[in-house]
DNA sequence: CTTGAAAGTAAGTACATGCTTACATCTAGC
DNA sequence: GCTAGATGTAAGCATGTACTTACTTTCAAG
């Protein structure tokens, strides 16, 4: 369940340079992540990388604008036990998260050192990612399981939100406090959940 | 309401050179903050940065340990009024965030990325504010106001997570979709809090 | 077998970077 | 006025980096 598992594999050579180079992006920063070492890691010479892309920046590019998470991989099928559904949710979101170790918020920030790499859409795989969650929350609303006074992108940042912060905190301090993933869904649905219960 | 506005005044040539550190840090990466620009940002000559600090590693490792969010002006006073207290305190909370447009969030992945940076406990004014936070939950939750049901980090997370999740967005892709802070600080009470109403 | 496209190897260029050395300047305290 | 400690200037060194050029190897399709 990786960021780039979903590269078509149209051109291997083209693939492989992508996916080390975002790799590289994640646990080394824009100028970290060296032509060569990314050849290397790809298992590549590097002559074979500025043939392809033509650039360092050229590569990095193309491979943030298909970067595509698996969102449709997260999001559970509704079963009518809205909490077990959210708590679904919430593991596998901090599954990928974890899976990605952090490369997500390790790529975030480097996109916004480097804005030419998003280029003036932003990545559209992320947008849309964001989107279909935000899109997940407004159907529970119209299904009337969620209450409809706040926005879905506002219940979406409230559910999701802390496991960002928790993956930052892990990542960047060492630090897990303890947090109950069902406790927090309980929490998030007290007030929000309408009809049974 | 900085995060680097706490260094002790000592030393003007050694604060100067690591508050540049720190904001060429969050700016451009551990590898893109060059010595030439930290010192010429600090307007000082690069072999007094050498002379000072020996290394940039040196720099900017005792620059991060010197870290130190002003948690006291964000945490309320109580007043009783659990929720205008909790209001005051994500608005706070959000305010630090944004008026830092972002170190935050650029520093902590990179301090991910440099753990010979952090050194071995992290930068312990960090860890302080996000134990004094922790503190003022438990609190909360000793004066009968919270539920005690959770602990004081699962709840502090729940309530503090979200901002860190929004100001990722907002830098990383530009975006920023519609968050309501009181409709939030509801969100979070509802079936936490004891006594009045 | 031949050809052509894609990959590799080897060498090199121009520049940036961390860091050093040698020497001159300034300024506060005696 | 003199000294000491901190700063500035100028130059340079060793290394790493993005990128290039020229030539060779591989290998599948005709």
């Amino acid at each position: 369940m990786y960021l780039l598992s979903s590269f078509e594999e149209a051109d291997a050579t083209r693939t492989t340079l992508m996916r080390s180079g975002l790799e590289l992006l994640a646990e080394k920063g824009y100028k970290g992540a060296t032509t060569r070492e990314i050849a290397a890691r790809a298992g590549v010479s590097e002559v074979t990388l500025f043939r392809q892309f033509g650039s360092k920046e050229a590569l990095l590019h193309e491979a943030v604008q298909k970067l595509h998470p698996p969102v449709e991989q997260v999001l559970p099928r509704l079963s009518g036990n809205l909490e077990a559904d959210l708590l679904y949710l919430t593991e596998r979101y901090l599954q990928m998260l974890e899976a990605n170790q952090g490369l997500l918020v390790r790529l975030l920030p480097e996109l916004a050192r480097h804005p030419e790499l998003r280029g003036e859409t932003g990545p559209l795989g992320l947008r849309k990612a964001m989107s279909r969650v935000f899109e997940f929350f407004a159907e529970l609303q119209k299904q009337a399981c969620l209450r409809a006074e706040e926005t879905p992108s506002q219940a979406a940042i409230a559910l999701l939100g802390p496991l960002f912060a928790r993956v930052l905190m892990l990542g960047a301090m060492g630090i897990q406090p303890p947090f109950d993933l069902q406790a927090h869904v309980r929490g998030f649905l007290e007030g929000r959940q309408l009809g049974q219960r």
